[in-house]
DNA sequence: TGTAGCCTTGACGTGAAGGTTATAGTAGCG
DNA sequence: CGCTACTATAACCTTCACGTCAAGGCTACA
């Protein structure tokens, strides 16, 4: 397989994150890219793709790197389980429940989200009419 | 009007956060409660109300606090364009423009969530399928 | 009137998620 | 070979959103 691999410079200017915190990501085990032999990082297609993941859970769904980071490796047990069609009970098993939680966990901000929205629309449309009721006067 | 009243605690256990948190709310003049003469925090029900939308719009949807009060600072001038009948052009555009941004925020978020709960469905049902098919192995 | 159980304002601590600065190694180009 | 532009680690700094004492004030009730 000849992946190609890009330097940290060229990934945060990908994903618009900054090397700082490409670097700290590595430094909390989320995305641990390879090294060349003067140690420079680098990253593979799949660590970017991660990384934008990591970028939309934080940034628009408010889950903490932590979070990110239990979804993450749930989603790599997940490909092993396929790959190496794994017979694990227990370890299927948890994916499973914890997906379910993840499941559950979007729906309740889904809620959240739709509620508020409903909110603001309401306003908008009673704001849009009080000021064409206001330029009528 | 004899609005009801609460003090710290009550309204700590009503909504759920801590006092600590409640205080430094009003630190960053985000709930400024009523005093008594002894200077004890009086929370009345928009208070509460207010509360539980900052709690949602955390919580849930990841708002950080300056974000809410930008939002809360909205609804107030909201509100006070109803309530005073203001013919004020500039302010009725400027909050209609900060709702839209608000909604097409929302929008941002809700669609974020729908793809990853899709993610995480199709996940799902693969890993049940495969434990099933394990099962009957 | 005393005391238990609230409340107040400081002031410092903490964990998360990086920013910043300093010092040094490396890779490519003329 | 030297220069420039990248890279590395390490150490310290910052902001947010509170947690955690400490020291003292207020209130209700026996």
């Amino acid at each position: 397989m000849d992946t190609k691999y890009y330097k940290i410079e060229e990934v945060a200017i990908k994903t618009g994150l900054t090397k700082r915190a490409l670097r700290y990501y590595e430094e909390i085990e989320l995305i641990i890219p390879k090294r060349t032999d003067a140690s420079y990082r680098l990253y593979c297609e799949e660590d970017i793709e991660n990384i934008n993941r990591i970028k939309d859970l934080r940034e628009s769904l408010g889950f903490c790197l932590k979070d990110v980071k239990v979804i993450l490796d749930l989603e790599k047990d997940f490909k092993r389980i396929f790959k190496e069609n794994l017979n694990d009970d227990i370890m299927i098993n948890k994916s499973i429940n914890l997906i379910k939680k993840q499941i559950a966990s979007i729906e309740k901000k889904e809620l959240s989200l739709r509620l508020s929205k409903e909110k603001f629309k309401i306003g908008l449309t009673k704001l849009e009419e009080f000021r064409k009721a206001k330029q009528e006067e």
